[in-house]
DNA sequence: CGGCATCCATTTTGATACTG
DNA sequence: CAGTATCAAAATGGATGCCG
């Protein structure tokens, strides 16, 4: 369809990557490279050939570079450039808006990852609470591994495991969500035994302290 | 072509808002209300019918509202409910990001708006400069009028004329768009008489350290 | 002028089969 | 697995024309 025609920075900002599936992408490259059939598991109903355009196109318009993969991966993946890591505050402003405004409760048949909540800690990292707080948390969640560094009011979410984690959190996806949305409690949730924390006492109860959750509320009148 | 049927922030946004067109008529409302004709104008390309149909769904979901005008016009107009005005982190995101990576020089046939600009501003808008500051301004560019409130670290960019300008700044497109991208002075401008300033002169003077411009930079290596 | 309905050429998409 | 080829379904864009 071609560009807006616009000289405004939104606009051009739409024609490079406002097409459909390209934002989540980007999402899922928030947290580090990704192969091919990732995206795949990841964005059900996007189908092979219009995810190898967007990233070719995502790759000529250098926001993506092809990258191989050290360790037991031979096949190539995909990792965003500066530019396209600068696209972060974009995508979280986004996120902070659906947290609020558009994501509710579970409907049927919605994919979920664990991945993309640990990308909503990210947006709602409170950088003031996290004044002079350095920790690494380490994250299994019904398989999928991912760590947040926090390093003196800034944060960094990444896919995979952590080198020195100060703290293992163990649970599945249900229970993570809850936690994520506020609806209940870490602590509790380990003295129940839904979530297994390993490491350091003090940096696990810190943990929760560290993000300002929204309130989600409704759009539709009263 | 429906949802992304995922359980995550920024797909439930992007089911919202990602279909093209819409986020740039969001853009349009961040300066205030408009009535159907004004988004043909800003808006090239798009027809009567997808427009009806975009209004349509924003007013279902709660991000857009019909108002009555006062005053002369008794046509309808649209303007942004709580949770669309609240777009305006994600889509001034957006645009920072647009400024830095996409924006560049005027490509042949792109259309500009002197709002789009002025929204530009209050994406720059430097809250710490501005401490304590407490001035309108009032821009009539090309014909169009906006204003822009600055209130002790915060600011709003509003379409059509202040009540009550500190100062108000006269040009056209072009000496707008240069001012505003930082490659000429606004004094110089004054003084070579392609701006008009008229009001306190203090006020004048400190516009521009109000906004911290973006660096320009490359996409594509080297 | 606002706003909807209709028709049609062109793109985009979704889904699947296929190749290296 | 990564990525291409193919094809049916849907969305877009543009040009109307119509009604209040």
């Amino acid at each position: 369809m071609g560009t807006y025609h616009q000289y405004c920075a939104t606009a051009r900002t739409l024609d490079l990557i406002g097409e459909r599936w390209t934002l989540l992408i980007i999402r899922e490259l928030l947290t580090g490279p990704r192969r091919f059939g990732d995206f795949q598991q990841s964005l059900r109903g996007l189908g092979t050939g219009l995810l190898a355009a967007r990233l070719k196109h995502l790759e000529q318009e250098g926001l993506v570079h092809k990258v191989t993969l050290p360790a037991p991966a031979r096949t190539p993946a995909y990792a965003l450039t500066e530019a396209g890591e600068e696209l972060a505050p974009a995508v979280l402003a986004l996120a902070r808006w659906g947290m609020k405004w558009a994501l509710g409760e579970r409907r049927d048949g919605e994919l979920f990852h664990p991945g993309w909540a640990v990308l909503g800690l990210r947006a709602c990292f409170n950088a003031e609470a996290a004044e002079g707080v350095r920790a690494t948390y380490e994250f299994r969640v019904d398989g999928e591994v991912f760590h947040a560094r926090v390093s003196d009011g800034a944060i960094d979410t990444v896919h995979g495991p952590a080198q020195y984690p100060d703290a293992v959190i163990e649970t599945d996806s249900d229970t993570f969500l809850k936690v994520s949305a506020g609806k209940v409690q870490l602590a509790d949730q380990i003295h129940e035994g839904a979530v297994t924390a390993t490491g350091d006492p003090a940096t696990i109860a810190r943990l929760q302290s560290l993000f300002r959750l929204p309130t989600p509320r409704s759009r539709i009148p009263q």
